[in-house]
DNA sequence: GTTTAATGTTTCTAATGTAAACATAGCGGT
DNA sequence: ACCGCTATGTTTACATTAGAAACATTAAAC
């Protein structure tokens, strides 16, 4: 939740207070419960007690809307997988954060649609430049010493998981976490044996 | 192009003739151009040139013309594997039908999102006994003897190309043909030293 | 305290999915 | 030949959406 303390309690005036946090706020609690399709800006205009039009003074569009609450989903995101890494030292942090990646997905469905898959056509590569992009090619780098290796490898575990929970999440494959755990195994991927020790086994 | 002979050439009559596989036609083809979000029933009547409603004889709802666009585009893409499995004999099938997923979903990015996005939450698992499927299956099998892991390898394999798909159209990754050359090389995946021999080098 | 820029509201338009009622045409049975 | 039945299209209607334009209010700067 983005709080923001508007003058103190001036419970209903013309002026909303942080209208801009508000309509965050109702967008990222509309994508637990719906789809992205099914969204619209009035609908977050009504949650946030204003008119449908008022959207407009704090975003240009709806995919302006989108793609902030985008950048809040990608934050969500990587701070999970530091928790699940904070939470597992032990474990290879490449598998770790693999999986992170995937249960977060699931548990976000919607907000995850919203990062990978919405974001508009030139927004791209929102993800590009974010924490978890930056975890994951460091532990590239861990296991790969030729740098042009070590790419390779995080554009083909990110594939991994990406795909992983895209079928998941499209009912194309069962959500099911033992499964997570066995798609993403170090020891059977990309030969590696793994800095750490690896935990999950069948 | 479905092509359905009505009965000959009785140009502008009340009855269209076809106009079930008319508006799949109009459909495959507005998904070359468009995304599949931009798509309207009136378009696609427009074109079939139909009153908007008449849809509605046909198909039950939008998401019932979508499934069946959907059926269309993983016939075309099984073909498209077919074809490239056909065209290199000498290479593993397994990397040959991989690449062949990422590429049609690059030259098909609406009908694609149809197939494996859209399908709507219950439909789904629509690619789940389809030839691309089984193909997958029985290549898995070849490389993989006891039947659990090659079905996991099945998932690991399918989970790859399917993100390596995704993350391209959906920018996250560059859309180049080296890339899925390099990421989807049996070589470097899953241990496999593949039963046929590899050619694609970095 | 007046001006001003930021923020909200009303009102409007064009598009969409879909329901309901109506129209037309080809078919089978008499 | 006629009569209806059923499949298929059409018209009309409605609720909902994204967004533009013009107007209202308020907080803050001067």
């Amino acid at each position: 939740m983005i709080t923001v303390s508007t003058s103190i309690l001036e419970a209903r005036s013309y002026h909303h207070g942080d209208l801009r946090a508000a309509l965050l706020d109702a967008g990222l609690a509309a994508l637990e419960t719906q789809d992205i399709g099914d969204i619209s800006l009035r609908q977050l205009a009504r949650t946030a007690g204003v008119s449908a039009t008022a959207v407009y003074r704090h975003f240009p569009d709806k995919a302006a809307l989108l793609s902030a609450l985008a950048s809040a989903g990608i934050e969500q995101l990587a701070a999970f997988q530091q928790a699940a890494l904070a939470a597992r030292p032990q474990d290879s942090g490449f598998a770790t954060a693999g999986r992170a990646y995937v249960r977060w997905a699931l548990a976000n469905p919607g907000l995850f649609r919203v990062v990978f898959v919405h974001s508009c056509p030139d927004t791209n590569s929102v993800f590009g430049d974010s924490a978890a992009a930056r975890m994951l090619q460091s532990y590239a780098a861990e296991v790969e010493n030729d740098p042009a290796q070590a790419q390779q490898l995080v554009v083909q575990a990110w594939a991994l998981v990406h795909g992983l929970a895209m079928l998941m999440l499209d009912g194309q494959l069962p959500p099911d976490d033992a499964l997570i755990d066995r798609v993403i195994d170090p020891r059977a991927l990309f030969g590696i044996q793994s800095g750490s020790n690896s935990d999950a086994s069948p």
